[in-house]
DNA sequence: TACTGATGCTAACACGTGTCAGCAGCCGGA
DNA sequence: TCCGGCTGCTGACACGTGTTAGCATCAGTA
């Protein structure tokens, strides 16, 4: 390991001082340079491969340049999330075209546990992203009742935060109307998410309304409530089959939750979509792949990675 | 947004000196603090919701208590990557437990244009867990020779550095001698990973070591490469199915490329398991559930994570 | 009383940077 | 000759913390 390498080592070899470095290498707008004397610079930080400090620069602008990326999941959930990477690199190239890092920053399911105060008062971070809001958090609240830099990812009506998210209602009445328009009448779907989350709640009222203006019945058996997973999907899919007459439409709000859903139905003697249709959410990259091809809801996660760290800096 | 909270206004708050608040916040072994003297430090510090400013602790103490988490992959790559999210949290809860933090640093595909010293040598980080590297990266050639803080989640046989990976070599002889079990003779493979990436090259080892341990003759027809992603293993599959008689068993050293690689047989009319018995690598979670199930290797991603950020603090 | 040693705390320096105020030197005009 | 203004650069302070050396105070001896 080398030593480090400091600005005034920089400007002892340019023959300038520590400030005239400083200036040249930040390009500090209405200082007046010489062109020899910024050339000189220039040569001396390549020829000793110089990089500022980034924590004394922070100390001294009192901005990190960091945004925190949090997830609030278990780690089942976290493992089988397909479309996560795609969010974080959103998040990441949105960040870094503005100069910003990203720090990933996962919280246990039970409890924010602090974590949100210290990345933001400790200055670990300039602004939160946050995957998974959970509406039974309190910690979370004060922080935006706060008006704490945290951004969500997924939507929370009646709280004033920002947020970025598609129209999940919207986006769900279309995934049910495409089966309804294939001629089902009796549909079912299995949401994705449990209560404290975000989201669910908007695809249920995006089925519920497309069946309501279709003059479709509501049959409750065949509602349920799945956990991120393919094999809470699974589950799911048995739980309505125990219930009594199956569906032959199902719109299911995650494509993971779907593929568990699948097999499920597969088990029961159930050919897709011959005996069920199934309409996911999300287009995962598998979702094409599999036998047969999930016919899915397009999710513009990078894009909603992209907005969000936008959002956040702006 | 309060009014920062600095050490002085908790030494101001509770009647001592700065120096003092710091002993009994960092417990500092050595220091002699009155019991009294501790408890009105802490409650000061607690009602005052003091957090240590990040940036100023690094650069006193020289250490930013952060590790990068550099992904060397191109954008489709990283979407598909499903087992990604495993790692990261891996590589997570191994630096917290140490109290450290995680930075998402992915470089592009083409070339790593000097990330490796601005984060390194610019103190962004203490050190790097590079995945997916690339052994025509001369930069990261120079850094490894260096002694730099980095480790590998991917073999590389001949260079100097710490890496973690499980066996490819003997955990794709197992897959292989699997399918020889059941009576295949006419066997061939989809490597994931093309040629500069590591970890290809060890799996394509362990399929040959089979094959002829077992007087299989190896027919370069049944060999492809892929690339990471559900389209290039439905790509790879038809470049062996249009040179000629197709195999009977096959072994694909990812699940995300097997799965494109199984649609292709379908498409060809081949039926799975019964014209075509394949093995893949990985146990991502969705293996399990795709039709028929994949008969996989298990890759412990969470484990190869924790080790890796382990390997790199220790 | 004077000295010793332990206890409990503090003053002061260092980390490496951004940035503001200001200082030479020079040129042109009166 | 003197003065004002511009060009190109520098000295010095501040950011908030960890940490070393050292300073009072006091109890316990001799």
């Amino acid at each position: 390991m080398q030593k480090r390498v400091r600005a005034r080592d920089v400007a002892k070899r340019a023959g300038v001082s520590r400030t005239t470095v400083s200036f040249v290498l930040n390009d500090v707008p209405g200082m007046r340079i010489s062109k020899n004397t910024r050339q000189r610079v220039l040569s001396a930080a390549s020829e000793l491969d110089y990089h500022p400090d980034a924590s004394a620069r922070r100390l001294v602008t009192g901005k990190t340049m960091i945004l925190g990326y949090v997830e609030h999941q278990s780690p089942e959930q976290a493992f089988a999330d397909a479309i996560m990477p795609q969010v974080l690199r959103g998040v990441h190239d949105a960040a870094a075209t503005a100069g910003y890092e990203v720090l990933f920053a996962p919280i246990p399911l039970d409890s924010s546990n602090g974590r949100f105060p210290q990345l933001l008062r400790g200055h670990h971070v300039d602004g939160i992203i946050l995957s998974g809001p959970r509406t039974d958090d309190p910690e979370l609240r004060k922080m935006l009742k706060n008006n704490s830099p945290i951004v969500l990812q997924g939507e929370w009506p009646h709280v004033k935060a920002a947020s970025v998210d598609i129209d999940n209602a919207k986006a769900a009445r279309l995934a049910t109307e495409h089966l309804i328009r294939l001629g089902h009448y009796r549909i079912g779907t299995i949401i994705h998410s449990p209560d404290p989350f975000t989201g669910g709640a908007g695809r249920l009222l995006g089925y519920s309304n497309a069946m309501k203006d279709n003059q479709l019945a509501q049959d409750p058996d065949l509602v349920t409530y799945a956990n991120f997973t393919p094999a809470s999907g699974e589950m799911a899919m048995k739980q309505i089959l125990t219930r009594g007459k199956p569906p032959t439409g199902l719109f299911v709000s995650s494509d993971t939750v779907a593929i568990g859903a699948m097999r499920a139905a597969r088990d029961h003697g159930l050919r897709i979509p011959e005996d069920l249709a199934i309409v996911g959410f999300d287009d995962i990259p598998m979702a094409v792949y599999v036998d047969p091809p999930l016919t899915t809801i397009r999710l513009p996660a990078y894009g909603i990675g992209w907005a969000a760290a936008d959002l956040l800096i702006t």
